[in-house]
DNA sequence: AATACCACGCAAGATTCTTCGATCAATCAC
DNA sequence: GTGATTGATCGAAGAATCTTGCGTGGTATT
C-alpha cells in the first residue's frame, strides 16, 4: 500500500471540504509552492486515494427532502438470487445506496425522496418489483442531524 | 422557489458526476458558449443549487473499509435530551451520517470505520459516552453494492 | 408594433494551471 | 568522512482556462 504523510493527509482533508480550491490557494494552506502541491495532488489522484470530483446538490431545491430506509430480507441466499436482486437494486433512480448487512440475508437501501407519495410511487414502481424479496421495512428519516462525505484524516 | 430549465438539469447532472470539469468541456456537452454556460453554473451556485464542491475520497485507501449502522433508541423523547445527544453525536470523527427517524425516538447513524477492532475503540470511546441513550444496536455491511451521491435528474 | 427583458455568443484581459530545469536535503555505500 | 543517489522542493514561463464587458437576437408583454 502506497504511503501518505502529513502533508498529503492535510490536502486530502481540504479537498474533501472544498474539492474546486484553486491549487495556489491549496499550496499556501499547505505550505508548499504551488508546484509542490500541484505535483502531490496528480500523484494522490493517480494513485487512487481521490476517487472522484463532485459537486453535492441541495436536495431541498431539488425536491428529494427526505430520505427512507428500506430493509430488505431476501427469500434465499443463493448467489443468483443475490445477483438478480443486486442487478435490480441498482436500476433504483433515486437510490443513493445499498448494503449487503451482516447477519441475516439483509439489505439496507437508502432512497432520496420528495415526500410520502413520490416514495408510494417508487415503492409501486421499483421496490415491488425487486425479485427474491421475502421482507420489506421501510423507515422514514424525519430530519438529518449530520450528513458528510468527509472521512476524518 | 426558483426554477431551472433542462439545460440546467443537464449541467447539474453532470458536476455530479465530475465536479472539476473544466467550463469549456461543460459547456460543449450542454450545446452552449462557454461564457452562457459559466453564467449558469454561477447562478446554479448563487441560488444554492450547488452546496458544495467535494473530492470523494478512497475509503480502502484509506483504512476505512467498513460501514456501519447503529441504531439508538434514547430512554426520553425530551428537547433537552435530543439536543444533548445530537450536540455528542456531532463530535464522533468518523460520523459519516445521523437522521433522526420517523416511528420511535430512534437516530440511525452510519460510520465509517477500519474493521471490528476500529469500531469497538469508536464504540468505547464516544458511543457509550453518549447521553440519553437507552438501546443501542449496531449492524455490519459486510460489502456496498452501490453508492452515489448524485441524485437522480 | 414597440418595448423590455433575458439569454446568448464573441472576444480580450486576468487568472490559473502545468511542466521544465535547477537546487537542496537526506540517505546510503564505500 | 565523502561522494553518489534519490526524492522533493522551488521559481519561472508557456499553455490553458476563467471571467467579464459588450453587442445581438429571440421572446414575451403591453
Amino acid at each position: 500500500m502506497i504511503e501518505i504523510d502529513a502533508i498529503d493527509r492535510r490536502i486530502l482533508a481540504i479537498l474533501q471540504k472544498d474539492g474546486r480550491i484553486t491549487n495556489a490557494d491549496l499550496a499556501a494552506r499547505v505550505n508548499l509552492s504551488a508546484s509542490a502541491c500541484h505535483r502531490r495532488v496528480q500523484r494522490l489522484e493517480q494513485d487512487g486515494f481521490i476517487r472522484a470530483y463532485t459537486a453535492l446538490l441541495d436536495r431541498r431545491k431539488l425536491a428529494r427532502l427526505s430520505t427512507v430506509f428500506v430493509e430488505i430480507t431476501l427469500s434465499g441466499q443463493a448467489t443468483e438470487l443475490l445477483e438478480a436482486f443486486e442487478r435490480g437494486v441498482r436500476t433504483i433512480p433515486d437510490l443513493l445506496e445499498c448494503h449487503l448487512m451482516a447477519g441475516t440475508a439483509d439489505y439496507l437501501l437508502k432512497l432520496a425522496v420528495a415526500d410520502t407519495d413520490d416514495f408510494a410511487r417508487i415503492h409501486r414502481e421499483y421496490l415491488t418489483r425487486l425479485p427474491g424479496v421475502a421482507q420489506m421495512h421501510s423507515s422514514f428519516a424525519l430530519r438529518t442531524v449530520a450528513e458528510t462525505t468527509a472521512l476524518s484524516l
